[in-house]
DNA sequence: TTCGTTCACATTTTT
DNA sequence: TGTGAACGAA
């Protein structure tokens, strides 16, 4: 086998994906590649520290590990000369500028290089998110600014919704700005549509009135003022008005007019929704607008404004070329990982230069492009995850496609519950193959809508099997489900890790002071009644502090000694902590709600408790998914994107039952659904291919979320855990390995030893006083305080 | 007994 | 936006 310079691997769970990943990191290197024109990109900072520890480890122990021999099959370089060259490469990348890192940081990084093109400073920083009350703000004076006022009233008003969800649909078009831009919104007139439809409507009603044995359910139900009130009837989505509600009246000519009615109500629809994407674009460019003036103004950019700026800057400066020079003389080598989840925007900006690599022309006549990915895990749709882009990417680029299909992390009863359980449902589903020397594990179904007490019992019987603790791991469908089970947990005094990311103040005890702050400012009643129902106590009167008078934090903690609250709160102790960072209450209402500090951990030890997004990646011993406590919300997202393969085809704004009259809405809406349950199929996939051993489902008998599997309740295989014999063996082996480590008579290992701390700790700190270095405002001593402050997230 | 309508109600995932 | 319960009618 020889090296491929354009190669993807469609990597299943477990099929040694990282692996693969660091031999192709390593190959390159031990062909000579040099570590600063590797550009690796993850889409999880975990992700990214984990790919650059593996390559350190690889190559430290690389004559015992497995990647070596994969290395000399890759780069047909013998094993001798690879081990010989082995201190040189290591030692070379630990001293190189490696590009090892998030998509989102490396968008980050060229938007710094190149920002005076945006008239930005280079020491903007970086948010989930812009400040939406400042937004807001802003956007509202430039709406009235540019005359647009009543074009936002109107969009509010027409279609029924409130100013914050047309904001949230602002930012969804923003995002989706540069796919948006090839579709064309004209205004319409829709009130002629309503008409008829209501003309037609005065026939129906007619003949209702001339049957003599008419219900009142049938006259009620042709009873309609308004458009409004027509457009809910629910026999506008039957094919014929011949059923029992219209039966006594009923004459073929009903379902004629109702065929009249149901083109009227299409016509209007779409009309409306023309409109109402129009008004969208033309409010817009306002929204683009506050933002940048904002983000100019507090030099804070949010994610997707980084990714729309970054691609502005690639795609429409005159001197891209000279752009990409300067980025390319960088970059020779692309390994992208996770590749399903990546966004048509985030492969628009990438592309120019994958192009230029697999092109194999110039500069890049010795560059290469790699990535992995699989469908069956992408399970970010909602972030901008296109999954069709994995197969779309590989055409475009004729890329070579090979396929891991062997899995090495889960015993045979896990892999095979797996593969029967999704080849009916996934489309080309690939069969994993079990390693040969895992043929035991134990798969259960349990149904029992107590879930968390079944949890509990599961976690409890794998405790007694002899299952270590930290091997347990519940993986939910919420953090709010995690917190649940976190809480039983501790009541029943089990260790409990839970990674489930909740912020700091969505905790109880920080609520209830938020509430009680706000009481204090507002002196609205509202805020008295939370408190006391978060602190579960009566209501009872509060007495007025005066807060220009006061500080904060003594306020906090007067109110936390007089009412006797939550003693001992691990969250409370970190808020009060948080406290200091603002000026007074008022910036503390107001900023509160992106304290973007997360609720305190628990133990380091313990049962892991994380939600199935969260577990991505990771694996665990023993794994009890359990089904959602509450049931799924429904789809709510006001529009519907119609894709064809990766290109936007058409969007359609939600309307309920209009499936039944549009056709051409019920097919983007059945797509979409179609979507929504492969996202779903794709999270239970992830799920489950997290266990090694032991897998529990626990499902509830409604609403659950395993209903799309069809999983048959029962249990195979058996149960074993890591029995203390075992463990033993185990740990006197690692012990043994250490010990060769230092007092070992190679000579090499032990240097190595002694110098990759300090090395490591060394080149941080150029980095970061380099990085430093950069941020300085001015040569003045208060400009360093800020620039060390600056995070380069 | 069964079909149809209306009302009240519940409600996510994260770089 | 769906969905189950409750109610009303055939």
């Amino acid at each position: 086998m020889s090296f491929k310079n354009n190669l993807c691997y469609e990597a299943s769970a477990g099929s040694g994906k990282t692996f693969m990943l660091v031999v192709r990191y390593l190959s390159l290197l031990f062909t000579g590649a040099s570590p600063s024109k590797i550009l690796a990109l993850t889409f999880t900072n975990k992700a990214a520290s984990e790919m650059q520890e593996r390559v350190v480890s690889t190559l430290e122990e690389l004559e015992s590990r497995g990647e070596l021999d994969e290395i000399v099959k890759v780069t047909s370089i013998p094993a001798s000369e690879i081990l010989k060259q082995r201190k040189k490469i290591l030692d070379d990348f630990l001293n190189a500028n490696t590009k090892i890192m998030t998509i989102d940081k490396f968008f980050t990084q060229i938007l710094r290089k190149f920002s005076l093109y945006t008239s930005l400073m280079p020491d903007f920083s970086t948010f989930a998110s812009q400040h939406e009350i400042k937004l807001l703000s802003r956007f509202l004076k430039e709406v009235s600014v540019a005359g647009k006022r009543d074009t936002l009233i109107n969009l509010s008003l027409e279609s029924n919704k409130r100013l914050d969800s047309i904001f949230a649909l602002l930012d969804s078009f923003y995002v989706k700005k540069q796919e948006l831009s090839k579709l064309k919104f004209e205004k319409q007139d829709y009130k002629e549509h309503e008409e008829e439809a209501l003309r037609a409507l005065g026939e129906l009603k007619k003949i209702v009135d001339a049957c003599k044995g008419a219900s009142a359910t049938v006259k009620k139900a042709v009873d309609a003022e308004s458009f409004t009130a027509l457009s809910k009837k629910t026999w506008l989505g039957r094919e014929s008005l011949d059923y029992r509600t219209f039966s006594k009246c009923f004459t073929p000519e009903m379902d004629s007019i109702l065929l009249h009615i149901q083109e009227a109500i299409q016509k209007q629809n779409r009309a409306k929704e023309a409109n109402f994407f129009y008004a969208l674009s033309e409010l817009l460019g306002i929204y683009e607008k506050s933002k940048k003036a904002l983000y100019m103004e507090d030099s804070e950019l949010s994610f997707s404004d980084v990714t729309s700026l970054v691609h502005f800057i690639l795609r429409e400066i005159d001197d891209s070329e000279f752009l990409y020079f300067r980025l390319d003389a960088q970059i020779e080598h692309m390994l992208l990982d996770e590749f399903q989840d990546t966004s048509i925007v985030q492969y628009e900006i990438l592309k120019p230069l994958i192009n230029e690599i697999t092109s194999g022309s110039g500069i890049f006549e010795n560059g290469s492009f790699f990535f992995v990915g699989d469908v069956k895990q992408s399970i970010y749709r909602f972030r901008g995850g296109v999954s069709a882009l994995f197969g779309v990417v590989k055409e475009e680029q004729h890329t070579d496609v090979e396929q891991l299909v062997t899995n090495y992390r889960s015993q045979k009863e896990v892999i095979d519950f797996v593969n029967t359980s999704f080849a009916r449902k996934i489309l080309n589903y690939t069969e994993q193959k079990t390693r040969e020397d895992a043929p035991g594990g134990y798969v259960e179904v349990i149904q029992n809508d107590e879930l968390v007490e079944e949890t509990l019992e599961q976690i409890k019987r794998l405790i007694v099997a002899g299952a270590k603790i930290d091997e347990i791991a519940v993986l939910c469908a919420t953090n709010g489900d995690g917190e649940i089970v976190k809480q039983r947990l501790v009541e029943e005094n089990i260790e409990v890790v839970t990674e489930t990311t909740t912020k700091l103040i969505n905790q109880r005890s920080v609520r209830a002071v938020l509430e009680y702050l706000k009481y204090l400012y507002f002196i609205e009643d509202i805020y008295k009644h939370n408190f006391f129902a978060l602190i579960n106590k009566e209501v009872q009167a509060i007495k007025r502090v005066d807060l220009s008078k006061s500080k904060l934090f003594d306020v906090v903690k007067r109110m936390i000694d007089i009412y006797k609250l939550f003693k001992d709160d691990f969250h409370l102790i970190r808020f009060l902590n948080a406290l200091s960072r603002y000026q007074d209450i008022e910036a503390l209402l107001f900023e509160y709600e992106r304290l973007d500090i997360e609720a305190a951990a628990s133990d380091l030890s313990g049962v892991r408790v994380l939600t199935v997004h969260k577990s991505k990646g990771l694996e665990y011993e023993h794994v009890i998914v359990m089904d959602r406590i509450k049931k799924a919300p429904a789809s709510r997202d006001a529009i519907i994107y119609e894709y064809n393969n990766i290109t936007l085809e058409n969007v359609y704004l939600r309307t309920k039952g209009r499936d039944a009259i549009d056709a051409r809405y019920a097919k983007a809406l059945e797509k979409e659904k179609a979507l929504v349950v492969e996202d779903s199929l794709n999270a239970l996939y992830v799920a489950f291919t997290r266990a090694r051993d032991n897998l529990f489902i626990i499902c509830k008998t409604k609403d659950s979320s395993f209903d799309i599997l069809d999983l048959q309740l029962g249990s195979s295989g058996t149960l074993v855990c890591a029995s203390d014999t075992q463990d033993l063996e185990k740990s006197e082996l690692e012990k043994l390995q250490y010990q060769a480590f230092y007092y070992g008579t190679q000579s090499d290992v032990l240097k190595l030893e002694e110098s990759i701390p300090e090395d490591l700790k060394a080149i941080n700190f150029g980095l970061a006083m380099h990085y430093m270095l950069e941020m300085l405002s001015s040569f003045e001593v208060d400009a360093i305080e800020n620039a060390k402050k600056y995070d380069d997230k």
